[in-house]
DNA sequence: ATCTCCCGCCATATG
DNA sequence: CATATGGCGGGAGAT
């Protein structure tokens, strides 16, 4: 198949991004084919005529659509010799093969100047396919913004222009969705495995999952990118295009960018519904994954490997698309302008289609209804929902972007290579705009959703400061503060499961490795020297060491688990919105501030704003990790943490690379970190001294959070890498479970920053906000009670 | 036996 | 109501 492939290919470049290469601007009606494999194509019917025959009765005269099967045909006989395979033999009506066909109907960068549409019935019956198949192509690249549903039948094509873009903006809503995370504790859970059923899966559920929620689906939109114009809004969930981006979002989030079917199915099942385990639905997970996969494939974004774990080895697949660069903020914003655009987006006059999503809203509302419920308990209940989940509320962002599309596009095209030129050379200083998110208020949630929005995973807010921030990493811990912020500390959670999680993330790592051989970028590195460095319980750990201590903490954690459970529930409320789509702010972030005005409504929202500025710049270690991180480190590190946030493994490897990156970039301290820090000492969360790393420069002192309440004398602990931290701390520390909670960096006096953070959502109050993350903040308060013991325990097993 | 994943029924959405 | 979409899972080909 690979040869056949690779003929097919040809035509098609790999990645090549608008910065490099001009773009080619050619485009092809549907219709006639033309594509540079013609003459191949001419060659291959030639040569096969009686294949085509058998295969299609009914095709006509159509030359395009079957070259490829014709040339699969061809090879065959080449290679193998005799039999004209009769019938196309499965292989032959692959997805993956059809999706070449299709692809090679359209120009990989088509020029922005013409459109091309493509017509179903068209394309169904030139490619001689049923209609499904060819959905599940369309709906994956619409995933990937390539395509964009017009109307019945008809869809635009885009090319790979958006797909920088798309890309971007899915790493970053992947790493705000702490997918890190998630993979890190369903791993540890596959030692961990058989054991006890239920008690663990609650646990885990709860915990990690549950945590997951926040992320819920929804899809992310692009600015630019036009969205359907009317028809498509709505519509029901798209579940094959927001598990297409999610699958993505592990790629690009994980360090080696592979990522197991089994680990991509867990972790999409989890975020759809906490509860089904089911056997059968996993089994329907893994068969769409391979449906995206297939299509994935043909694009050349990621390849099938095998990843040999303890068991043995699992199908898993490769990221092997454009280097995305780590998250940054800014670029899109940049280049738009406008608050007009923004205004547009916010306001299309279309309307009804932007609205068209209700079935999201509808299904945000319910998630709200559920908040309230459990925020009711808590004390800044509203804060705290908004907080929770960032991508949610993107439904109502998603509207955006139907607007403009036009003008959008040409500007988000330029602005996307504007961006990439500006990403590599430097770390500019963005502008970042803010996110507009309240204007989708509009909607009844409004204020709820208009914070989220705002959220919304695109924007990276960022700094005022000028100082080039971090570019990338910051936006992912950036969010990751947000989120969990010590909002959720306070409220007294019950333990959680932690311990099971920290193991694992150390396990985790360790299990992997890739077959292919390919190099993964920097992962191994970071892991092994984790692990020395890390407590002794997680890596020590035998097997065997591991049963006891799930044994133990199986018990202890039921018990648990039980009242968390009950708190749980409550506590759930963080999760949010199951669908929505995420829709990239960025054009609106421009006008931050005036926004913010806006957003005082919703008063979270305004929180949470400066909340992310402020900490993403800089200070913020990691993102995805957050949970853990925040957590587990809090506990442990509270009395041991130093060490702990060092070794927390994890975070290392994956951030490593952005680290790297943003250290060059480097945040100067920014006001907004400051003004985090100051709000954690506040709160109390943070010790006086202590503070958010954000900068190398400054302390990466992994905070300790401090939980809560506790006191925690350790802040200290890892200043001693300061030096050397820049990269490896922030790294460590959001990497490695624990480590880092999110630290707000040291403080600097960022008066300013942090009135507003008070203000916004009602003071100290506010704070739970950030527990938006829900879940993770909530372990993170419960990790601190038991944990400890239970750490001891395993540490001494 | 397991991995892949095609096929197409049938529920929904849209017009 | 007719179609367009697309969730879903049986079950068969590929290994």
């Amino acid at each position: 198949q690979a040869a056949t492939s690779q003929l097919v290919l040809t035509e098609r470049q790999p990645d090549c991004q608008p910065l490099t290469t001009p773009p080619k601007p050619k485009e092809t009606p549907p219709a006639d084919p033309w594509t540079p494999t013609s003459n191949l194509k001419m060659l291959i019917r030639a040569a096969s005529p009686e294949i085509r025959s058998r295969e299609q009765r009914r095709q006509l005269s159509d030359s395009s659509s079957e070259v490829l099967q014709t040339k699969h045909c061809l090879q065959e006989h080449l290679l193998g010799d005799e039999y004209e395979k009769s019938q196309p033999s499965r292989k032959e009506k692959s997805l993956g093969l059809l999706c070449h066909k299709f692809l090679a109907r359209y120009p990989d960068y088509p020029s922005p100047s013409q459109k091309s549409y493509i017509c179903l019935d068209e394309v169904t019956e030139e490619l001689h396919v049923e209609r499904r198949r060819i959905y599940d192509i369309v709906n994956v690249l619409e995933s990937l913004h390539m395509v964009s549903h017009l109307a019945r039948n008809r869809y635009i094509w885009h090319g790979r222009h958006n797909l920088p873009q798309t890309l971007q903006a899915l790493k970053k809503v992947g790493e705000e969705n702490k997918y890190i995370q998630q993979i890190q504790m369903i791993k540890k859970r596959e030692y961990e495995h058989e054991f006890d059923a239920d008690s663990e899966r609650n646990e885990e559920m709860a915990s990690s999952f549950g945590s997951s929620e926040q992320s819920e689906m929804s899809f992310v939109e692009l600015p630019g990118v036009e969205f359907r114009a009317a028809s498509v809004n709505g519509r029901k969930y798209k579940s094959l295009r927001v598990m297409s981006q999610k699958f993505v979002m592990l790629f690009l989030v994980s360090t080696p960018q592979i990522v197991s079917l089994e680990v991509a199915a867990k972790i999409l099942i989890g975020e759809d519904q906490l509860e089904d385990l089911d056997k059968s639905k996993f089994k329907t997970k893994i068969r769409r994954l391979y449906d995206i996969a297939n299509v994935l494939s043909s694009l050349k974004l990621i390849e099938k490997v095998h990843v040999t774990e303890e068991r043995g080895r699992k199908p898993a697949f490769k990221w092997t698309g454009p280097k995305v660069l780590p998250n940054t903020q800014g670029r899109s914003l940049k280049s738009i302008p406008s608050k007009e655009q923004c205004s547009k987006a916010l306001f299309p006059s279309k309307g009804k289609q932007n609205f068209t999503r209700h079935s999201s809203l509808i299904k945000l509302v319910k998630s709200i209804e559920n908040d309230r419920r459990k925020i009711q308990s808590a004390p800044t209940s509203p804060v705290k929902i908004s907080a929770s989940s960032l991508p949610v509320f993107p439904n109502t962002i998603s509207q955006f972007p139907a607007i403009t599309k036009h003008q959008l596009e040409g500007q988000s095209k330029k602005a996307e290579e504007i961006q990439m030129k500006g990403a590599l050379s430097s770390p500019e200083v963005v502008p970042k705009a803010e996110p507009s998110q309240q204007p989708a208020l509009s909607q009844p949630l409004g204020v709820c959703p208009a914070s989220h929005s705002s959220v919304s995973p695109v924007i990276l807010p960022h700094p005022q400061s000028g100082v080039s921030y971090a570019i990338y990493l910051h936006p992912s811990q950036a969010h990751t503060v947000t989120t969990y912020s010590p909002g959720f500390m306070l409220q007294p959670l019950p333990c959680a499961n932690v311990t099971g999680i920290k193991s694992n993330n150390s396990k985790v790592l360790n299990k992997i490795t890739t077959e292919g051989g390919d190099a993964q970028r920097a992962t191994d590195e970071p892991t092994k020297p984790l692990a020395a460095e890390e407590r002794p319980d997680t890596k020590s750990e035998t097997s065997s060491q591991r049963c006891l201590k799930r044994s133990q903490a199986l018990q202890e954690n039921n018990l648990i688990k039980r009242r968390k459970s009950d708190e749980e529930s409550l506590d759930t409320s963080s999760t949010f919105f199951p669908s929505g789509y995420l829709i990239p702010l960025t054009h609106c972030t421009h006008g931050n501030k005036a926004e913010c005005s806006n957003k005082e409504k919703a008063g979270v929202c305004s929180l949470q704003h400066t909340a992310y500025s402020s900490p993403i710049t800089g200070v913020i270690p990691m993102p995805a990790s957050e949970l853990k991180t925040v957590n587990i480190p809090a506990f442990h590190i509270t009395p041991l943490n130093i060490m702990l946030s060092p070794t927390s493994i994890a975070a290392a490897p994956v951030l490593s690379n952005s680290c790297l990156n943003s250290s060059s970039t480097t945040s100067a301290p920014n006001p907004s970190s400051s003004a985090l820090n100051f709000m954690l000492q506040h709160i109390g969360l943070i010790p006086a001294g202590v503070q958010v790393p954000a900068n190398p420069v400054l302390q990466h002192v992994p905070v300790s959070s401090q939980s809560e309440n506790i006191s925690h004398s350790s802040g200290s602990t890892n200043v001693q890498e300061g030096k050397v931290s820049k990269n490896t701390l922030q790294l460590d520390c959001a990497g490695l479970s624990g480590n880092t909670p999110s630290a707000p960096k040291e403080p600097q006096e960022p008066q300013a920053v942090t009135e507003n953070f008070f203000r916004t959502p009602g003071g100290p109050n506010t704070e739970p906000s950030l527990s938006a993350n829900s879940d993770g903040t909530q372990r993170i308060s419960q990790g601190t009670l038991c944990i400890p013991q239970r750490k001891l325990e395993v540490s001494e097993d």
